[in-house]
DNA sequence: TAATAGTACTTTGACAGACAAAGTACTTTG
DNA sequence: CAAAGTACTTTGTCTGTCAAAGTACTATTA
């Protein structure tokens, strides 16, 4: 973690970072908060108190919906499944970086 | 403004835009407002408080500095000039802006 | 076996940037 | 003369991010 990531740069894009994992496979906290770490290569961390208030958006929205893992042993994980309204949030917000990126690189 | 710009893809980007443009000259809120929007072909507005709080931040880091105009007629303008901290800080945050950028497309 | 590091989830409170809304004041145009 | 445009500024609110703290269990290792 090197990196210059500045919160306010990378602002706006966690929930789409959330939903592009989630639409690969269920997965829980942290796992995702791992992923993010390996997909980005060590440059980015995306806090844990960060993650879960995406997590709480994402639900109240129903663009996620959640339950608890059958773990016979070992902690409990609350797994996290993307909705279908989920998928659809995911290409707007995709559509809406790509659009968004051109701007910003017309203005600097 | 049909655009789908959300303040929150755009966020942190606001200081080096306006660098971006008082690296070609000196100017003044309003036509900063205007360029922006002129700039980005319509497609993004930054509005006026927004950029006139980046004015407060910028001077008081000494990025920027700013003297009235001599209108001797018409509304009086207040004029903004780049330092030298202003262009290094402008070159910084746009390769920030590059490094962060390829994150993020690993990371959709 | 006791300590430590790792896995896993959660809440609280603070901060900073963006902006809506409102206001002041002057000028140009219809 | 009214309305629209130019130009600057302040106040208060909202939201996303995160630091810090806590709970609880498991695996390692000294």
């Amino acid at each position: 973690m090197k990196g210059k990531i500045s919160s306010d740069l990378i602002r706006g894009n966690t929930d789409t970072i959330v939903l592009g994992i989630l639409r690969t496979t269920d997965s829980y906290g942290y796992e995702i908060y791992k992923k993010i770490i390996e997909k980005s290569e060590g440059e980015y961390e995306l806090k844990e108190a960060t993650l879960y208030s995406s997590f709480r958006r994402l639900e109240k929205e129903g663009c996620i919906s959640s339950y608890w893992g059958d773990e016979t042993q070992g902690g409990r994980r609350k797994y996290y499944k993307i909705t279908s309204a989920g998928e659809t949030l995911y290409e707007r917000n995709k559509a809406d970086w790509e659009f968004t990126k051109n701007i910003i690189n017309k203005l600097l």
